[in-house]
DNA sequence: CAAGTATGTCAGTAATCACTAACTTGTCAA
DNA sequence: TTGACAAGTTAGTGATTACTGACATACTTG
């Protein structure tokens, strides 16, 4: 079974990616990657010299593989509430879709060893945080949101409602339907920043 | 330097959990925790005669120390609210003496293999849950939080602040002040909670 | 003080890992 | 058709890892 490079790449790369769900992407081995394709673990030496060229990989793949969901034209009308619930939604999909995706991000297979590799994913990050942002503010401009809402930390509290609750359905058997969760969760922190201001002191 | 076990068993496990920080917790060797303590590697052995049973250990240690924070009898005076913030302010001021605490806590090293140790993790945190929500609940009683809020969401979200922002500040270099960013972080989120319901569509 | 036991070291072992060199086979263009 | 290169295999290597058994030395208790 002969292949051409390219596509041998992306097959050891989506196995890897696959992989990583089931084990950790800590403990895979290049043997487990080669048994699981149908060659031998030399074959994998040949289309990556060294095994973390297979996670730098995968790092660039993934990112852009994010980037086109934040930036997905389809998500250009509506409310600025509107896309904002499209642009969570749509990465929880992703998310559903490749559920190693969460702990590649946090590996130290890709945070421990390179660091050029580290800026790539806080960046990428960052651009997702900032992307959240500018919706926020808009949403704010608009009237949506209360005007007193600091937009940066409300979307790191969407953020941190994605990625735990990621974290949890990971973690937990995956008998929850993620996106559906994730909806709900979405609607309670938004209706927290729609709502007016706090009406008076607790304490 | 001849030490009772309870003394090296509990040195190390320490130093386990130290190694996880800079390490990472499925990178630790028992050459690593020998190394650190000033043994030869065949005395971790005698005291742990499986590498697994310092996780196994790690993490009953780890739990009772949560369940310590959790239940501090120092939270009982105050309103509901109070207490929420104390209790989730106590719960990041342990994750600042102890960063290794998120990335233990969802390593396969205790996730992966041993199927007790998992559940006694998920029981954990399923306890913290149940403490956040239950204050959640009486603050909802006491008309400070609104009370359309589903509090076992909101608790969610609670939650996922936290372990998001331990995460970005494990994976950053830690320059913020993990307690004080979550303070603000926290004050927003109880702000949407507060708030009154939303006051109309957006669509 | 003597003897037993708890703690520690020394020196291994088998298994596993990333990685390599030499050789073979498929593919495609001249 | 053939020559050249790309892709795959075989059979290793040294390094690392969890773990073990035999021996040494400190404590402690009768």
């Amino acid at each position: 079974m002969r292949k051409p490079s390219s596509e041998r790449r992306a097959e050891i790369m989506e196995t890897a990616i696959g992989l990583a769900d089931r084990i950790g992407p800590d403990r895979i081995t290049t043997e487990m990657i080669a048994r699981a394709i149908g060659v031998t673990q030399a074959t994998v030496f040949r289309h990556f010299p060294k095994k973390g060229d297979i996670w730098a990989s995968v790092a660039t793949y993934l990112t852009s593989r994010m980037r086109e969901a934040w930036d997905r034209p389809g998500a250009v009308d509506g409310t600025a509430v509107a896309r904002l619930e499209g642009v969570v939604l749509h990465h929880l999909r992703l998310i559903a879709q490749m559920p190693a995706l969460p702990a590649i991000l946090v590996s130290r297979e890709l945070h421990g060893d390179n660091a050029p590799l580290r800026l790539t994913l806080q960046r990428a990050m960052g651009n997702f945080h900032q992307r959240i942002r500018a919706l926020i503010v808009e949403a704010i401009a608009a009237g949506a949101f209360r005007d007193d809402l600091p937009a940066d930390d409300a979307a790191f509290l969407i953020i941190g409602m994605i990625q735990s609750l990621a974290m949890r359905w990971s973690i937990g058997g995956r008998s929850e339907d993620l996106v559906a969760v994730g909806e709900r969760l979405l609607a309670v922190q938004i209706a927290g920043f729609r709502a007016a201001p706090p009406p008076g002191v607790d304490a």
